[in-house]
DNA sequence: TACATATAGTATCGACTCGATACATATATT
DNA sequence: AATATATGTATCGAGTCGATACTATATGTA
């Protein structure tokens, strides 16, 4: 067992990574959880750009996310839109600014520079030992895995490549499918 | 270049592990940031265990680290001992209580389950890629290292695998040399 | 030796995070 | 219609965190 090993590993990376986004952040004025938030919201699908969605995947509480979004939204990075279905839903929408100011700051610079020193192969290698191990604690945790529709069961493909999404009962296009869901959920 | 999906991992085992971090913590009084304190002072060598040392792996300021180690102090988890030769260093010593604590909390719950499903060989490949990286953003960044005596230049190894280390000029036993040091300097 | 400078650490302040609790409103269920 | 559930907000207190100012010790230099 390389338990310890693999922790140690993981928390170093989690420190950097926090200093150089309390880094970057603070030169919009924004926390890391402020901008955690922000790229969430830019790679979620428009069925998950909610309170509640961006709640579970923080893993933190609704009022909390709610301080969050309203400094968000304060500060002209995100505006809310009621759902015209459910009036107890509020869509977040990234500004153009909150996706500039999104762009400038994720990755973190340094995350940034050292990706660029690593070989393609290199990056297919991690990005593969991360993703196992990513998807080895989700399994053994209750919290939702947020994946993509093209592995999703509620996904049915049809003839043209056009996917279906069958909880929403709804066509996806092309740019949706890329985007993480919080209905996501693996095939069986 | 596959740095957004590179990032979009290390920041969702971020959350993870925050998570269950603070959950964790939370049956003990313990934030975050205490327990990630009180793990660094349990793998680190004796020339390691300082204030300032904690202030340069966790990248807070000294102010901030000192607050934290008051708290830890306080709840009985850490003792400080005055250095004998420099009256202005102290060295932080775990308790036998917070070593108790720290071996349930450290590695997480999630983690370790997550670990206890994958292979000897997939921890073995997880492990170095996430060396491969993290080496790579340390280099790219001002922070310290922190590595282990045997790949440090300060070492001169003699015939019975003694380990010497040239800057403080002292021989080191067996436990010591396993553990991280502040004052790491790669080979050149 | 005297004085300047650097280093280790502490104390205090204000802005901010975060969970808990209570609350308002809208939808779903019975 | 009444009740339960789901989405989201407001407020509070404990705690984080960087900035600033401070003390004490060590080191370098004239």
């Amino acid at each position: 067992m390389r338990t310890s090993e693999l922790y140690n590993y993981v928390e170093r990376l989690n420190n950097l990574l926090r200093i150089d986004s309390r880094k970057k952040g603070a030169t919009y004025g924004l926390q890391p959880i402020q901008l955690e938030a922000l790229h969430y919201l830019s790679i979620c699908n428009t069925y998950s750009n909610t309170p509640i969605a961006v709640t579970e995947y923080l893993g933190q509480t609704k009022g909390t996310v709610s301080q969050t979004l309203k400094v968000l939204e304060k500060k002209g990075y995100l505006t809310k839109h009621s759902d015209v279905s459910d009036k107890r839903i509020s869509h977040l929408v990234l500004t153009k600014e909150g996706v500039k100011v999104l762009a400038e700051s994720i990755p973190t610079p340094l995350f940034t520079n050292a990706c660029k020193k690593l070989s393609e192969k290199e990056q297919t290698r991690i990005s593969s030992a991360l993703n196992t191990l990513l998807l080895n604690m989700l399994k053994t945790n209750e919290m939702k895995p947020f994946g993509v529709c093209s592995s999703c069961r509620y996904n049915s493909e049809s003839e043209e490549n056009q996917f279906f999404c069958n909880l929403l009962n709804e066509p996806l296009n092309d740019r949706e499918v890329e985007l993480i869901c919080r209905e996501y959920k693996d095939l069986e």
